[in-house]
DNA sequence: ATCAAATAGTTCGATGTCGAAATGTATGGA
DNA sequence: TCCATACATTTCGACATCGAACTATTTGAT
């Protein structure tokens, strides 16, 4: 096995402060960088688009919710872990780009409804099958069974830090 | 084993769009949930030590660079994997907390050699013990083995996706 | 020795996020 | 019914980042 960036980095610490144990910076410091490479990639992938990351976030929150949907701005916040503040912001332009629609809930006008134009529909369905391929690619380094045990441990790991079910 | 996040999102993929094979998000989606999480903890973790993420990156690069340090602006740019212009603005914040030194290299008047004061040392050195510590209980949910396995199967990913050693 | 190209850092304008305050709407108890 | 409280969203100001343009210094080819 070769060695990257983050067993350079232990091994440093390992020399400057020998009483200090690091390892476990050697779980966080690379779920850290290597959240920030998929992401880098993902920005060049939607890119090609002419998509923002965001705003593939918010238009596939949109798809794939269609059974609950349409969502409010607040739904929307928690489900792509942003403020409420941000999701005002990224609704504004989507409406502006024509992908989704925005209308005041006649239930309760406290609240408005977001949902996908035609236009927002398609694009996002049309891109989501392109971008799960650009990440089978990301994940080629891997095996299958390297890549279900990744999975598990990365659950494990978010079900112990309360990641649960938002809904 | 129980349910993610990510498994709901993953059901609701299959059942709006069967077609495409999602699995690719089980490993990518999570990778990015659990940074995500860990980060937050983290910047909560360091703001009761007066200070924010950043910072303590910048300062724990340095710290843990001893042997080749004074570092130059660029290079701490591309270890804490931001650009040079914010790299500026970081470097600019902490000389006015006392925390580093910044003098122009007499040998190459382009670059700049940035240090920890004798203050910036100190806190690092000391925040650094306590960060593990917090670390480590992020991991409490995993096994020993478990955090092994994570950490080779996350250098795997890196190594396959061209984060090398930067040296 | 000169000057074009490379390198290092900073400045600038734009962007996206945040937390706190403000606005508007609904609810429940007196 | 009234009004305090809760809730949903927006506005505001602050902040950190980015890429591109700019300044200063060094290098290397002629």
């Amino acid at each position: 096995m070769d060695r990257d960036a983050v067993d350079m980095i232990l091994e440093q610490w390992n020399k400057e402060r020998p009483d200090v144990d690091v390892s476990s910076m050697g779980v966080l410091g690379r779920l850290n960088r290597a959240s920030r490479l998929a992401s880098l990639d993902v920005q060049k992938f939607m890119n090609q688009f002419g998509l923002e990351p965001w705003e593939f976030d918010v238009l596939a929150t949109l798809r794939r919710s269609a059974a609950e949907a349409p969502l409010t701005p607040g739904r929307l916040a928690s489900l792509t872990m942003i403020g409420s503040a941000a999701m005002t912001n990224r609704v504004d332009r989507l409406v502006n780009r024509g992908l989704v629609h925005r209308e005041t809930n006649p239930e309760n006008r406290r609240q408005l409804l977001i949902s996908l134009t035609p236009e927002g529909l398609a694009l996002v369905d049309d891109v989501v099958e392109h971008h799960v391929e650009n990440q089978q690619k990301m994940l080629d380094g891997l095996s299958k069974t390297e890549r279900t045990q990744l999975a598990n441990l990365l659950r494990k790991f978010l079900l112990t830090n309360d990641d649960g079910d938002p809904s």
